[in-house]
RNA sequence: GGGAGCGUAGCUCAAAGGCAGAGCACUGCGCUGUGGCCGCAGGGGUUGCGGGUUCGAGUCCCGUCGCUCCUCCCA
């Protein structure tokens, strides 16, 4: 093979598409059930929007996004999440001049510039909701809610899953939780790993995410963001989790859950699987109060999730075996070469799809057995066309269910409504 | 970014320096114009790519590209 795909660029093959299209009918009715309408945005945003939204120092932005520059120097990316690009939409329609609430769903491709592995590649496809306009605690519920309601819907086993909740707190509140970090790791630096130690000044918080072994009594150890809210931020995550056992959705409390993005405050979830290796999370979210004024928008509290259609399919494909049943009514099989017998094959083709029904032909000159196997796989009905049939005006009809055949007029193939009758009755 | 393993037919994999093979899939035939079972036959390959060692390399060495997994980070 001379060219091959991108690194980290997959096809999805015509094998796999109907489950993809299976999960996303799925989840686009879960979506609609809560409320949500879809938002389509473009796949490339200027670098601006991430860099100021995501974060200049997350991992996302400053070592996995493709940036580039276009034809007149402006520097684009291609997105490595969509909540940005939602809320840039969101202020750049005017959407909260509408007023009330919007509640906003998407789908699509993501890129992020990784190592491929299990559950990861450069070009992925995301899921996810945003709810922007409403500081109410209960709309954090309910995106979970709707997380937990999706997965249930898709037929992921409880046993297997596990919801992590935090709360990081507002701007402040973060503020005062990473001067408790620094205060409390710095006499410990020894016991921290060389990534930690550079996190430490860089941005402390991502050292509760560290998995390395030699961190974790002293990660263990360390202040609690929750223990830094302030009464607003702690009184709303309590009503969260009343909710959420309102709701009697389980959870567990992760104190060193911070996730990786920069405009998260307040509530941070995921929900992860434990039939996913080293790459659990199966979606994952949370609150960006402050995500619409970094984009320089007004004040727009809002809160969202993502959830990744790769994970989606790993954990999913050997549990779904869609029965796919055949794709064509139809498989018509011209018998010899004679040009009369060809057209009127191709002549009744278009007839039946115009008809409605899937139809297809045997281009390959196969024998006649090779064809009714070929057939048989894809197909409910056989038609026969070689000369003989074509003498009499007749085509044979073969039900590849019974085995049982007929002759039916090739006339009949001019209305539709009597084709239909033909095939129905089998 | 760091680490480990693997690249041979469309797919899954053999060949432990000496003739590139099997199963599945594909095509034809037994069954002259009709599927599911069985049998027979056939087509398929620059062994990822480039160099090196050797009388001889799929096999050993170096490089490169790719894949897989771990780490990291995340969906």
């Amino acid at each position: 093979m001379k060219i091959g795909a991108v690194r980290g660029m997959r096809d999805i093959l015509p094998e796999e598409t109907p489950l993809w299209r299976h999960l996303e009918a799925e989840i686009r009715a879960a979506f609609r059930l809560y409320g949500y309408r879809e938002i389509r945005t473009p796949l490339l945003e200027t670098a601006e929007l991430f860099s100021r939204g995501v974060g200049e120092a997350t991992d996302v932005v400053h070592k996995e996004m493709y940036v580039f520059p276009d034809k007149k120097g402006l520097l684009l990316a291609l997105r490595p999440e969509a909540t940005a690009s939602v809320v840039r939409a969101y202020l750049e329609h005017g959407l909260y001049a509408k007023g009330g609430l919007a509640k906003l769903y998407y789908f699509g491709p993501m890129f992020r510039y990784e190592k491929p592995q299990k559950g990861r590649s450069r070009q992925f496809h995301q899921y996810g909701v945003e709810a922007l306009g409403s500081l109410d605690p209960a709309l954090d519920a309910e995106v979970i809610d709707l997380a937990s309601y999706l997965v249930e819907r898709l037929g992921l086993p409880r046993e297997g899953l596990f919801l992590r909740i935090n709360s990081i707190g507002c701007r402040r509140d973060r503020d005062r939780y990473r001067e408790a970090l620094r205060d409390f790791f710095e006499p410990r630096q020894a016991e921290l790993c060389s990534d930690c130690r550079r996190r430490l000044s860089e941005n402390p918080m991502r050292i509760l995410d560290c998995k390395h072994p030699t961190c974790q009594p002293a990660i263990q150890a360390a202040p609690r963001s929750t223990d830094s809210l302030c009464g607003e931020c702690g009184a709303h995550f309590q009503e969260v989790l009343a909710q959420l056992e309102r709701l009697g959705l389980p959870y567990e409390l992760d104190h060193t859950l911070v996730r990786g993005l920069d405009y998260y405050t307040r509530t941070v979830f995921e929900l992860a699987s434990k039939d996913l290796g080293a790459q659990d999370a199966l979606l994952g979210g949370g609150r960006y109060d402050e995500l619409a004024e970094m984009l320089g928008g007004p004040p727009t509290p809002g809160v969202g999730f993502a959830g990744g259609m790769e994970r989606l399919v790993l954990v999913l494909r050997e549990r779904l075996e869609l029965e796919l049943g055949r794709e064509l009514d139809v498989y018509l099989i011209p018998i010899g070469e004679a040009p009369e017998v060809k057209r009127t094959a191709a002549w009744i083709l278009a007839q039946l799809r115009r008809a409605g029904l899937a139809a297809d032909m045997e281009y390959l000159g196969r024998s006649l057995r090779k064809a009714t196997q070929v057939a048989a796989r894809l197909a409910r009905y056989a038609l026969y066309l070689g000369p003989d049939e074509l003498a009499r005006g007749e085509v044979k009809l073969k039900d590849l269910g019974t085995g049982a055949e007929s002759a039916q007029a090739i006339g009949a193939f001019e209305r539709p409504e009597m084709l239909k009758r033909m095939l129905a009755r089998g």
